[in-house]
DNA sequence: ATCCTTCCGATACGATTGTATCGATACAAC
DNA sequence: GTTGTATCGATACAATCGTATCGGAAGGAT
């Protein structure tokens, strides 16, 4: 990296490029998107000004870092929910994955606001809506490979079109996502599991 | 309403209000929500700033008037689609309200942005959530009569509980429009009817 | 200790924001 | 006409925005 005789000053970029994307997931979930400013980035950070633009170079840079950052902590989070022979059934699974998109805690609630944003910024920022539609290719293969499963093991109700099934389950995640990022009290959170478990039944035919 | 002995100039204030919500509709679509600034309102809609301000007295009347614009809009489209005998059956009202929601024009592609950027604001904006919320306690009241009417016309699966279908199709609802904020093209429409289709098999037990 | 390079923090700049202000104008009543 | 009021269009204002600039702090290698 450096090919200079005299090595200066190295600061930590990785955790600074994580705090960063910490707080901005703190702002954003405060005051949505559009709160989130170079200036209000660095002091919610710690950092200065100056630090956060040798970090990032453009105010875009910092948003598609961020949004690389969330989608990078969800998909961690489902790669632990496992279908297969030793593993989870196709129903576990699925119930395991939607039930966990539920804001049960700051953390997620936080997420679904950032998501509803950035799905929203998606839609008028070719760069972003690149970013979610590769995500969506990652999840629509997850999900055939985990519909194929469910196939085998005849989990399936029969006569169902897996592709459309599929499909299907994308638009629900999305939806869940947004309820989600609006949702004002916990008490709504049982009509979704309700809504998750009927899901659940329908596409496995029970 | 005017109590003077002078009346003086009176303008269409109705019809301003209409022009200045369909150059919010065109703006939001184009740039999303953070691109309708106040001067970019008023040229859009070929006003002046100063009449703008007349007839709102703050941008966040602004963005509430869009709102209530875009959702009476909808409502409208809506309601034109009625379950119930000599008319629709359930089935056919489903599918007619889901597939309604797809872009398959201009004017349906920009309300789908449109929606995405006024569901992510209400994540951050306790205003914005009062007026979505509303709009789901009118929807579900909706949904309960005509999943009502399904269970009466036996075109329900046996076994479902109403509720838990209602809250799931209510969030499917809210995907479609996420999903169809950020499509990119028109094939991946197919997918989506698809998906729908499945849907309505799954619910009516098909 | 002295270099050299990287990094930091502060400040500056121009653009754009929401909103307030204000003289000019339009129009109904007299 | 004149008058009174509602409306308009333009401009002013302070705040905030993203970004550029730059002098000095920082810290290994010598």
């Amino acid at each position: 990296m450096c090919q200079n005789e005299r090595v200066p000053k190295v600061v930590n970029s990785q955790n600074r490029r994580r705090s960063v994307g910490e707080a901005i997931h703190r702002i954003a979930a405060r005051e949505g998107l559009e709160g989130v400013s170079v200036r209000v980035v660095a002091a919610e950070s710690g950092l200065s000004v100056g630090a956060v633009q040798r970090e990032f170079r453009t105010k875009d840079e910092l948003l598609r870092f961020a949004l690389d950052f969330s989608i990078a902590e969800v998909a961690d989070r489902f790669s632990r929910i496992r279908i297969g022979p030793e593993s989870l059934t196709f129903a576990e699974g699925m119930r395991a994955v939607l039930v966990d998109l539920l804001p049960t805690d700051d953390r997620r609630r936080a997420q679904a606001r950032i998501w509803a944003a950035f799905y929203a910024r998606a839609a008028v920022d070719p760069g972003f809506a690149e970013v979610l539609a590769e995500l969506d290719t990652r999840a629509r293969a997850n999900l055939a490979a985990a519909l194929g499963y469910a196939r085998e093991q005849e989990e399936l109700a029969p006569g169902r079109d897996p592709e459309a099934l599929a499909e299907l389950l994308l638009v629900m995640i999305d939806g869940l996502w947004l309820t989600c990022a609006r949702l004002p009290d916990e008490d709504s959170l049982d009509g979704l599991r309700a809504a998750i478990d009927a899901a659940v039944d329908l596409v496995t035919g029970h």
